[in-house]
DNA sequence: TATGAAAGCCTTGGGCT
DNA sequence: AGCCCAAGGCTTTCATA
């Protein structure tokens, strides 16, 4: 496969981060359960010297959690669905609390454009699409569409 | 804060899978790194026996992974975009292995509508976006739009 | 950052319900 | 099957340099 990797001027280099620290977040972000003294070993330091590094980037919010991720079709959600919404009304507060109090709704983003809001959640049925877009049409028009495949699934950023 | 969750009759329950199970994905999802007896302690059950449910777990699928998440700005990537593609031509493969082959792009998904592909990606600088976006601009049309917030950041699926 | 000792954890095997 | 218990070997942690 072709490298398209595209290497720009590093305008914003993070401070107090080492390339030590980036390989261990590398390991990190495709095997968060991997131990303290695996990860030294991987990286080339002791099991302490590691434990301190993971905590400081912890600490500093450079790691803001450890998850493992799930099948949702495996756990009974086989229906996979990305909405963007397109505001009517000054009610963007609105979109967001109601996102965040629908517990199916797994990420809700704001962003720029005609369209300022899109979330993805998951179903157990598409019978629950239309009460849960129920919830969004006073407030804005919102355009739905079923995600099929992933062809790039979730993957770490490219550090180092 | 109202409770908007809607309970759909369950069209599609997951075979195999009990609510001790449930609950160790619970766990699991917000704290990938707890320890086989820390869960135990949690689910009421003995570190072994939480091991071959966490295996089984791991064989069949439903666990597809444990990730350290981490917040891109910290690491000197502070602009998160999110592109969309309408497909000019039938190079709908074409548009997947580029998205592929790109290491900002974090996740790339295939849907149903207009725009038959999104995608998100974490920039060192706005300056990437364009050799970026002019990689798809001959297989399709782009929609691309900043995402400045995540009123939900990304959450657990609502299991049990 | 490494070392060494103590505490706690993971794993394995065996036996129980 | 699925779970618990117990013992050996590792890991983690904390003190110290």
């Amino acid at each position: 496969m072709a490298n398209r990797r595209i290497r720009p001027e590093r305008a914003y280099e993070p401070k107090g981060i080492d390339d030590l620290d980036l390989r261990i977040l590398t390991e990190l972000q495709t095997d968060a359960r991997a131990g303290l003294a695996e990860l030294g070993r991987r990286v080339g330091l002791s099991a302490p010297a590691v434990a301190d590094r993971v905590r400081r980037l912890e600490e500093t919010g450079v790691i803001t959690g450890y998850r493992a991720e799930v099948d949702p079709r495996a756990l009974g959600f086989p229906v996979t669905v990305m909405v963007r919404i397109r505001p009517a009304i000054r009610e963007l507060q609105r979109i967001a609390e109601i996102a965040e109090e629908v517990p199916q709704i797994v990420e809700c983003h704001r962003m720029t454009g005609d369209d300022c809001f899109f979330f993805v959640m998951h179903l157990r049925t598409v019978a629950e699409l239309e009460p849960i877009l129920d919830l969004f049409t006073p407030y804005g028009h919102t355009t739905t569409s079923l995600i099929h495949t992933s062809p790039v699934p979730r993957r770490p950023l490219p550090l180092g």
